[in-house]
DNA sequence: GCAGGTTGCCGAATTTTGTTCGGTCTGAGG
DNA sequence: CCTCAGACCGAACAAAATTCGGCAACCTGC
């Protein structure tokens, strides 16, 4: 993992779709060593795949909320529970007063609402605490 | 935006590497066809673009927290002082108690200490509640 | 009902890219 | 000094992207 590992990491973060023959003039290589250097980093993890990047107003998710779940049990072996919900993007045990934190995105603050309900259902669950995002201002990959 | 449309993109969430063939079996579709049909995803803004999966230990950001920013003043025009800080991987404005949720990640808690104090430089920035993520459950696409 | 225009698709031609491979260079370890 | 392993280059080969002519379905306004 040196500097130019790090500069195809970021070059393809921000276009994964650019030949590797641009992608090694960009760092000084041929295209047969660029390809080599990005297929070892799939192979160890630190690429984990490429997609795409998608706006979630234009497939029917325009609402995005995080929920702060309450909890009266251990929710270390819960994550399938969440899993199963779709319209939870992340789920995370976080430190703190609540147990979990959830990413939600829906269409309407109905079908909000109802995440809500599904939430309450699962095993352990006590409560839960919706905060409603009004504007994204940007979401972005990681540094490097 | 039909069913095959909904079908490609789901599709590209989950492997943007496939052929334009691969992809075309899969909805019924030829690889000229295919093409058209996510050239026309992308001009539309539905597709954002093509991007790589990163594993965020791998890169040294193995710390992941939610940021709760309180203020005293109008933070709507605040977005790029936000941007300033690379370590800030989303940042939006929320209804409720807070004024901004910002998602960071940092390689150690010193660090995201130093975020923290980044934050409270910004104008109008009057507290910081950060929750720290213990283990995060999943991380996945969008809905379709 | 129909002429003209539009859209979406196919299939093949063409160009570009991905992928593989032999050979060279360099540095580490003995 | 010798040998091995790793990384790279450049060229050959395979596969994919991209383009394009032609066809059929579908509107739309006469």
């Amino acid at each position: 993992m040196d500097d130019i590992d790090r500069t195809l990491v970021l070059r393809l973060q921000q276009d994964a779709g650019q030949s590797y023959a641009a992608l090694g003039t960009a760092v000084g290589l041929s295209a047969g060593a660029t390809h080599e250097r990005v297929r070892k980093l799939r192979e160890r993890g630190v690429i984990r795949r490429t997609t795409i990047d998608v706006d979630p107003a234009a497939v029917g998710s325009g609402v995005l909320a995080y929920v702060m779940v309450d909890s009266n049990a251990w929710m270390g072996e819960s994550g399938d529970d969440f899993a199963a919900i779709p319209e939870i993007q992340e789920a995370h045990i976080i430190a703190g007063s609540a147990s979990v934190l959830v990413k939600v995105r829906t269409a309407s603050t109905e079908q909000l609402q109802d995440v809500l309900r599904r939430l309450y259902a699962i095993d352990g669950v006590s409560g839960t605490h919706a905060t409603v995002v009004l504007e994204t201002f940007f979401e972005r990959p990681l540094p490097l």
